[in-house]
DNA sequence: GTCTATAGCCAGATAGAC
DNA sequence: GTCTATCTGGCTATAGAC
């Protein structure tokens, strides 16, 4: 494997100066309404300049749903290093990351329904593979904690998955905090109570 | 109060057509993702007429809504004249209701973020008049169920009055449906226990 | 009020000099 | 690789005949 030469080092800082202004707009504003001119003004290059990193906008969304499933995998690692924590509890936390990074405005949201991002999504080998890789582990931890009956085990695993992916997108903490009556912590434990509750056997 | 001519009713079946048409484009695209075209296409006339009825395309969806939130007036009737229901299987019937809506692809979703779609809706009396006479309806039910303990008295009743908003656009509905591996009753089933599960309190 | 045709605009993408 | 300037297509909205 081939060293970065200096030059790399600073394209590879760009690069990722670049998925972090689109992170953050596609939580401000999500996908649509993000303009590449806005992209590029936020990292204060020419529009042009952008695409010779990534050749469309689809593809700078992708970037930044890559980043996030990276980060994703690394928050997992970090569960897993806690070998006294219990299943259910592993997912409780992720949940909780997720809620916390949606609030600080760092949870990029993409619409499900745009075609022609779901075919660049699909198509980046990158993205499908950490998603496998993410859904893999958490589908793990849902069997056992569907097995000790922390999770209601008749729930279909895929269920409970599709629950904590909604959930790290779902508007209610938005709309909380938009209200301006609670602290970012109380809103998170509310949430990710009434959602972990949702799934848990009822006794 | 004049009595509707002829025309008139002519005229009011073609509004409720194009309500029609943008309601269904409404749920399977979304807001930014529709265009004026294809509603047009859809009802079967010039795009320039669809403007005689309609002054923008943020008119047309803030007119979706408001029927979405009659229709939504009417069942809370419905369900308050069944009077040997709790508040909570109220709350439970209404939010199996909206999955419902939206499985049968008749629950148009607006983003949030849209400035100039937020501007329109705020600015229609029949919009905001209605959101708050059904918000009224579902905090009354909220209460009650909070006060005979069948939803948790600690979480705040807008927390629940979100939620329960929430989960009538909840991308899971449509996961679960896509993979194709279950009906829509069981899809249904699995949303609204684990909302209503969630919500409720814990022994 | 309905149509055809088009204006006006905006955003994604590119050409070409440096 | 970066820039300025421009192309291109699609979409909202409207003009004007009937």
């Amino acid at each position: 494997m081939a060293r970065t030469s200096f030059r790399e080092q600073i394209l590879n800082l760009r690069e990722d100066a670049i998925v972090s202004a689109v992170n953050r707009l596609l939580a401000e504003k999500g996908f649509d309404l993000m303009t590449v001119d806005e992209v590029a003004a936020e990292v204060g290059i020419a529009k042009a300049s952008l695409y010779k990193h990534f050749a469309s906008k689809e593809a700078l969304a992708a970037a930044a749903m890559v980043r996030l499933l990276q980060r994703t995998q690394e928050r997992l690692a970090q569960l897993v290093a806690r070998e006294d924590a219990s299943a259910f509890e592993r997912l409780r936390d992720v949940t909780r990351w997720a809620l916390e990074l949606q609030l600080a405005g760092e949870m990029p949201s993409l619409p499900s329904q745009n075609s022609s991002l779901r075919a660049e999504l699909i198509g980046s080998r990158a993205y499908t593979d950490l998603l496998m890789a993410v859904s893999d582990t958490l589908g793990e931890w849902i069997l056992q904690a569907q097995a000790d009956a922390s999770i209601d085990p008749k729930l279909p695993p895929e269920v409970v998955l599709y629950t904590l992916f909604a959930r790290a997108c779902d508007p209610v903490p938005g709309f909380l905090k938009a209200g301006g009556q609670h602290d970012d912590r109380q809103i998170v434990d509310w949430v990710q109570a009434t959602c972990m509750n949702g799934l848990a056997a009822r006794p």
